[in-house]
DNA sequence: CTTAATGGCTAAATCGATTTAGCCCAATAC
DNA sequence: GTATTGGGCTAAATCGATTTAGCCATTAAG
């Protein structure tokens, strides 16, 4: 039994039949090189027009097993749900792969070591041009045999250290060092950090830019580490517990958005308001951040240049045979609210002490 | 000159070689008909352990050149990125279809029949083997010419009158409905809804489920549409304006989630107080009504049911050829929170008068 | 007038799988 | 002793493109 569906599709076969000429020719002049082939223009444009009258597309998984290359890109990320950043970036690279010819399939690592390597394994067949991935943890070894495949990779949001890869990250150091300068100068003494318990780079860039503008301060440091994959009731209450053991507390850092909303429901919970009580900033934006009362101080990543980038680096490097290393670094920006506003101006105990 | 890449990737052929047998056995073997096509048990297994142990992958292409299917599903929504509920049903479904083989490409329409046709038409060489669509609205034709192409179509979150078409949709109408009554029964009197100037499925039949309460109590009805494509602070100031042309509402509806973001940036630039000066009730549930304060009740889409339901109808029409049409409709749940509590709890003045 | 160059086009191999038709041998039936 | 059956395997066609090598005129060069 023949494969195909009720419709029979046209092949390039079928037009040089229609047009009394060799399928070679049409797909010398489909892929625009009649010029080099010395076709003539009259034929040229014969084909050209029967083929955008007829409507025809040239089969992918034909043209793939021929050249090698599928027109796929992956998008590895973390959760495509969990985090609105991987939406956008999601949102924006499509429009520009699409416009050049690619398509793009997804995933979730969960941020998961051994999910990225399933997912890897399962897409090993020759049929994905290129990966942009969010690399969780423990991935180097995977990464790097890609690599010596030639497949083109970009890592992002943060890095592999020790890997040379190409990477499109932001300054998570100095952005968070901003934020906490921008508490410090606000009059807020004893600024508390509430992180994941992870070694990847743009958490641990985070914390030594909260380090180091306590340390240029000669400000003791507040850490609290939630642990990986606990719900969100049990990271609300163990921030909860830090903000009660240590009452000092007059602000609070939160590494990412979805541990500022844990946070903000904690603080809810304790009644405490912000920033009279406690002062809120928190990396990543977010429609919360920007609606909630009082509005919150937050580090905004720029979205828009970051998915810029990364398709850059990826077309560059699956069309033009880009093999140059390129790790970009982007600014990202402190977008300052009611959360984060001077002690003295809100605290009425400091002027009446 | 061979395509192909540095790592020559080994093929049926070559374990054909390296096993002493054809490719056809090997073949019949890969793809479980060991049994059906008198394969020797020791054969078989001698062939399985080899494949395993080399990690072997059938390369896709050329299976799906062969075979016309691609294993590729397209996920075709609105925007991904701005509203979470797509990106969660992104989530789900990902992961069933991966399990049974399939990987999924994602496009967004931005709810725009043009660009919905020409994503369509860009895909329409064999290589997509089913679609998931939001449907935007004058897309009936392009959908139509792909189920009589024999083409699995699931449409979600909406439907289209007139086209027989699987599809999962909630009970927007009873669902409104629902929340509208409960803002009654809490007293409230003079509700608006907030919508789209849309006159897709989703969105009628919520204003549908409005005007049902309404007309059972005889209570006479407020309706503002937005235009679509319109900015963020156009959206905000008609809503503004729509609440001060309408002094005597004391209810909101919002018919979507970020319709919903819009009316809060609305109600807190008029220093409303919710529900004292104004109930608020959304479609959709998000982070922001969950932690806003006051908490915004709202009507939660059953994101997992619909999800489960869609893969479900998509992998029975793509695997087991059930080409009966199947029309889903799950229920919606609403979350009663603090924005609809009882106006006469809340309203001093009821006591007072 | 022969050879070389060029213009315009095409036959056939190839990518890596699936699938049809059928080969060969041993066992059983008549 | 021949015909039939079935078990165990394979050769070759095929899917629809790309690409190499090369055919056949015509013109230019020597």
């Amino acid at each position: 039994m023949q494969p195909g569906k009720k419709n029979k599709k046209v092949s390039i076969r079928d037009i040089g039949r229609e047009l009394g000429i060799s399928i070679t020719t049409v797909s010398f002049i489909l892929n625009g090189k009649a010029k080099e082939k010395r076709i003539s223009d009259a034929l040229t444009e014969r084909v050209l027009e029967f083929v955008e009258r007829i409507n025809f597309k040239p089969n992918m998984m034909a043209q793939g097993l021929r050249t090698g290359k599928s027109k796929i890109i992956c998008l590895m990320v973390e959760d495509i749900s969990n985090n609105l950043l991987f939406a956008k970036v999601a949102r924006y690279i499509e429009e520009e792969a699409h416009s050049r010819g690619y398509r793009i399939i997804y995933c979730s690592t969960e941020n998961k070591k051994e999910k990225a390597t399933e997912l890897i394994r399962l897409f090993q067949d020759r049929s994905i041009d290129g990966y942009i991935i969010t690399p969780p943890e423990g991935i180097e070894e995977e990464i790097q045999s890609l690599i010596n495949d030639g497949i083109p990779i970009v890592l992002i949001d943060r890095g592999l250290p020790g890997l040379s890869c190409n990477q499109v990250v932001i300054e998570n150091l100095n952005s968070t060092y901003e934020a906490i300068t921008h508490l410090i100068s606000n009059g807020y003494k004893n600024i508390g950090f509430v992180t994941l318990d992870s070694n990847q780079t743009q958490m641990t860039d985070r914390l030594a830019g909260y380090q180091k503008a306590l340390d240029q301060h000669h400000l003791s440091s507040f850490v609290k580490k939630l642990g990986f994959h606990q719900t969100t009731e049990q990271n609300v209450h163990e921030i909860t517990s830090f903000l009660n053991t240590h009452p000092e507390l007059d602000a609070l850092f939160f590494s990412t958005n979805y541990i500022g909303g844990w946070g903000l429901q904690a603080i809810k919970n304790l009644n405490l308001r912000i920033p009279t009580d406690l002062a809120v900033v928190s990396f990543d934006d977010q429609d919360l951040f920007r609606f909630y009362s009082p509005t919150i101080t937050a580090v905004e990543q720029p979205v828009q240049a970051i998915s810029k980038e990364i398709i850059r680096l990826m077309l560059n490097a699956l069309e033009d045979n880009d093999t140059n290393i390129h790790q970009i670094t982007l600014p990202a920006k402190l977008i300052i609210r009611e959360s984060s506003l001077p002690a003295t101006v809100n605290d009425e105990h400091v002027f009446f002490k």
